[in-house]
This record gives C-alpha cells, structure tokens and sequence, in this order.
DNA sequence: TACAAAACTGGAACCGGTACCACTCTATCA
DNA sequence: TGATAGAGTGGTACCGGTTCCAGTTTTGTA
C-alpha cells in the first residue's frame, strides 16, 4: 500500500511550489487560473485529500465542534443529536459526540478531553456544574453554546432553547381550563435553567387564575434514576390528589408514565396529563398525550449556526439568546374535570 | 489570554529535553525517578495539555473512531450511539459521529471525510452501496467494525450483530405455537444482511412446521418513509389475510403500530404481532408488545473492543464475527389463535 | 514609454508533538 | 581491572499542512 499523497506530492506533479497548491485548497490567494487547473489535475491524479490534523496544528483550531449531551437514551437529545449532525455536515463541520449522563464528574473529563483536541467550537446540555471549565474553554476563545438548559453565572454564553416559561404557563392555562385546579407539576432539578423556568410558568398561569401554589404539587425529580415516578406516587397520596399533571421533566415522562400504567390511574379519567416533549412514540400510547412539542430542528438549526458563526467570528461579542416557541399538542390525555 | 503551554514550555520549566517530557507523557522509554517528578511538576504548574493534533500528525493516526450510524431517530441506534460513546469513553477513544440517513450518497461523502481526518477505526451500519469505499479504508489500515448489519462482499471486516436467523426463527415459532399459520413478516431491504437473515429464520420455522411459504406475506421495507405500513396494509386485504406479524425492520416498527391503530386492528384479536428491537417505550403502548430484545450494550462493547484491539494490532489478521444472542420477551401482543 | 500598482510565485519558518540515534554514566560480571 | 550491558539523556529530523515575506512578472495609467 503506497503512502497516501501529500501537499509536497501535488506540488511536484504540477510544477508549481506547496503554496501554490495551499492557496488553489483554500483560495487564500491569488492563483493564475493555467496553474490552477495544473494543480487540480495533481490532486485528481494522486487522490490527495489533506490531512486535518496537519492543517489544525498550523492552524491552532479545527473544524470540530464537540457535542456534549445528556444522555442518547432520552429521544429528545437523540432526535437533537440526528439534527445537530446534519445541521453540521452541510457547513462542513465534525461532530466529536460525548455524553455526561447528567454526571458532574464525567462532564468535567469531557470537558477537558474537548480542550486537548482544541475544538473550534462547542454546543451542550450543561448539568449545571464545572462552572470553572465551561468558562475556561470561552477564555480560550472557544465559542460555546449552551442548547436546551443553560447555566445562570455564565451569562456571556450564547444559549438557545425553546419559550419554556410560555410553554409551561401554556400547558398550565390548558388544564385550568378545563376545570382543573389541583395541578401537579414534576419539574427538572431547580438548579437548571429548564427546571426553574417551566416551574416560573406554572405558577404564573396559576397566579393568572388565582390559583394558590401548594408546594406538595411544586416537585422537582433528577433526569436519571426512576425518582419521578415515587412523586407522582406521593402527590396522588395527598388527602387532595391533583386532577391534572404536567411532567416538565423530559426525561422523567417515561417512568412516570410506567407507574400510572401500573398503578392503575386511568388517563385522562383520573388524571389530566401534559407532558414535555413529544416524541414519535408517544402517539401510540394509549391514550395519545397532550403535549409541548420542541422544535428540534429549530434547536438544532440554531445552535450549530451560532457556534459556526462565532468560529468565524461572524457576529458581535454579546452573547446571543435565542428562544424559539414551542408548539402545544392537544391530543386526548387531557379533560374537562 | 496567555497561550498555552507546550512540551517545551514544560520541558524548560523542569530542566529537562523535550524527549524526557515526551517519555513521562507516554512511557516510552526510561526516565530517572527524580526527573519524572520534577516534570510531572512542571506539566502540573503550567497546565500543560498535550495537543491531540500535533501527536496525530506525526504518530500518523488518532485515537479517534468514526461513528457511522444509519439514523439517531431511532431508538436503537441513539440508544446503540449512547452505548459506543461510553465505552469509547471508558477507553480513552474519542468518537466522531456522523449519519447516513440511509443515504449511500450521504454514507459516501461521511467516508471520504473520515478518511481525512485519519481516524483509527470505524464502527458502521453500512448502507449496502460505497463497497469501494469500506474496501479502501481496510486497505489503508483502518480497522472496520460492521454493528447490527454487514455487507456480504466485504467478508474480510469484523462484524458485530445479534442472532439474526435465530432470533427471527424464534419469533417466527411463538406464533407457529400458538395455532398461527398465515404469518407476515416486514424484513429490512434484501440488500441488507439483517433483511435477509431474518427472512432465513422465518423460513426456517416455517420449513420446520411444514407451513407453505406465500410470497405475499413475505415483504421487505425500506428502512426509511412509511412503506411498511403500505404493505401490512395489502397483507390484511387479501383474500386470506395473515393472523400473525412479525415485524423484523426496527425501522418500521413504529409506522406500522400508528396504521394498525388508525386501520382500528385490535392486537391482538385481529392480529398477532412480535417487533425487533424492544425500546423503554414499547412497553407503554397498548397492549404492551412481544418483542425482540437486541442487547445493545453487548453490540457496544464488542464493537469497541474489537476496534480498540485492532487499532494495537492486538488481534490476528482473520476477520472476527461476534453474534450475540437476542433475548425473546413474550408480552400481550401475541395470543393464541 | 515609463513607472507604479497589482498579480503571482516560491522559499522557508512554524505549529507541537514523536522517535530515532548518538552519547554519557553506572552497575555488573568475568 | 577492564569490558560491556543497559539506564538515562538530549539533539534534531520529521509529520503535512499554513502563512509570511521577499522577489518576479504582468497590468494599468499617465
């Protein structure tokens, strides 16, 4: 197997010098057109594809942009993740994909694993920690994008994600609506973006209403284990149980769904349920859930163009932050009381 | 922003040679104890990180493994992307992510650009179509691993899959068990080697029983699109349509379950139905359905290992098929006739 | 026709590691 | 006591691109 074809080896077969052959690669400068053909044909002839790694070294950055999510077992950040490449492979972007698995620990190993192979770019789900690195990779002025959640202290960092506190107060309204007045609500932890602003917009569509807020019916539930499932238990415990819910908690939709499977809760019967995210599956649930649908593509779309622009340095030093809406499903898990 | 430290940064901070550093880094060769600390010190003092580009350019190959999958939409392969990527992890490997959407054309250009970027090894769902292309990275010494599907002229790559044959042969039996004897099977494409193992073992059970093969009931899908509802739907017109359905196209699990619910076919009164791939959500839908379980993290683990082992030139050249076994859950979509 | 400006070209340093090689210094053994 | 193996060390070429800069040619304009 002979040795792939260096710059050195086109130079050569066209005649012409290695910078001749950089410039006719990245148009960086000016070429006589005859030349450009010579050097054209060099690399059709020898196959030659330059190495990436050779140009990131001289070039101190690269055309990869890590994506660090969650957690691929939840379809929302699968569906994002599908996006999210596809968006990158139409500007000729690399995806280098890690997970944290909500994990503070393994966050930080990814963290820094990102800053050895000096990725041009970064686009993540925070988990809410490692405040010290994210803001180091910004000090090394690489453009960083948080998507879905974000982190309060990092202010300067472009986020995008969708109208959560609209989204909840939506979700919230459509209950109350329907004569719902108990409404329980299973939110992210409170230390993330996402669990604090869909919490804001319930209590904003009960204060509307003039509703008063029971802290029993205001929980929060971690994105791993099966924790959202025991406080759901808990609330349909209380001497007044909820007659609707709103699972604010993507990755908590599941088991929660689970354990009124098999706790014997009729839906929408006994209880009202909207839930966050809508993913393919859930309109083969019997019965299909109401829910706010994430425009993924929207996220995805976003996200990568941010990260893409500011490796350009395309765009003005203040942090951009993009809020697309989200759309709310009305399907037949939810009733009038 | 001060730049960042580089080997011989670290190497005049400590009063040594750059070699000196560079063994400490990798051990590869001997350093005296007293030395060894005082660069350990220096790497600490500066924060060195060494660059991943500069080793990849000269060492000739990265650490970095190319993920190809066909589609991060569906669940088995966001939940198989999850798997890899924390394997890889537990390894010190990177993983570079890029889909095919089922596109050969897509697939091909996702090739080029691994090639580029000089990865170490691949991990693939190939399409069937870019054989050129799959040869040319062997050829190069880029260890192949095929997961869940091969391509049948490449028999020198390792492959990494379930039990096809057997698996669908089971599913194939349960409903032979139980008094069915019109049976439809939906397989991938029968350019694929999942679609046209799985066809194998139903054969296979049927052969067994002496039940006559119909054509009709024999039909591929396309991974991508709704095709297979189409063709389910043609299967329930005929004159003698099935009673029983396996449906080995992971891909089409989902579309067919929404048309069999739209077409008010009660599963499993009208229709006996087993699905490959079993998700956390097929245990949601109404009724909870028999289903083919894929042991994700096995096809995980052994696909990293294969290629890390590869990538150290630890294995001997005859190329490797792992198959693992697939468990077989009974649930409430099947019933006797 | 003369001369400045613009287009074009190639040499070579540089990016930050790795690894080969030559050399020094001990320790060991006959 | 001298030969010798082997640990320990540093110098430096090299990997394959990019880019700066100085030098040459062409073009445009007065």
């Amino acid at each position: 197997m002979r040795k792939a074809a260096t710059i050195r080896d086109v130079a050569a077969r066209a005649g012409v010098s290695v910078s001749v052959v950089s410039r006719v690669l990245n148009g960086t400068g000016p070429v006589a057109p005859a030349k450009r053909v010579q050097v054209l044909d060099a690399i059709e002839a020898l196959a030659f594809r330059p190495r990436a790694a050779a140009r990131q070294l001289s070039q101190g950055h690269s055309d990869t942009i890590g994506l660090l999510l969650a957690d691929l077992t939840n379809p929302f950040f699968a569906r994002l993740a599908d996006r999210v490449v596809a968006e990158a492979r139409s500007r000729d972007l690399q995806i280098l994909l890690m997970t944290t698995q909500e994990d503070p620990h393994l966050e930080g190993q990814a963290l820094d694993t990102l800053l050895d192979r000096s990725v041009g770019g970064m686009i993540g789900t925070p988990t809410g920690h490692n405040v010290e690195r994210w803001e180091k990779l910004s000090a090394l002025d690489i453009p960083v994008v948080f998507v879905d959640r974000s982190i309060a202290e990092l202010d300067q960092v472009d986020v995008v994600s969708i109208e959560n506190i609209d989204s909840a107060a939506t979700a919230t309204r459509h209950l109350l609506d329907r004569g719902h007045t108990r409404i329980g609500i299973i939110s992210g932890p409170l230390d993330t973006t996402t669990g604090v602003e869909r919490v804001q917009g319930y209590e904003q569509a009960l204060r509307e209403r003039g509703v008063a807020r029971d802290d029993r019916l205001v929980r929060p539930a971690p994105f791993r284990g099966d924790h959202g499932a025991d406080v759901v238990a808990q609330m349909l415990a209380l001497p007044e149980p909820p007659t609707g819910l709103v699972v604010a908690n993507t990755a908590q939709v599941r088991v929660v769904l689970r354990m009124l499977s098999q706790a014997r809760v009729e839906i929408p019967d006994d209880l009202s349920v909207v839930v966050f995210d809508d993913n393919p599956w859930t309109e083969l649930i019997r019965p299909p859930l109401t829910a706010v649908r994430q425009p993924i593509d929207m996220l995805a779309l976003h996200s990568v163009e941010l990260v893409h622009a500011r490796m350009r340095q395309k765009l003005p030093p203040a942090p951009r932050r993009v809020r697309v809406p989200a759309e709310f499903l009305e399907r037949a898990s939810t009733a009038r009381r």
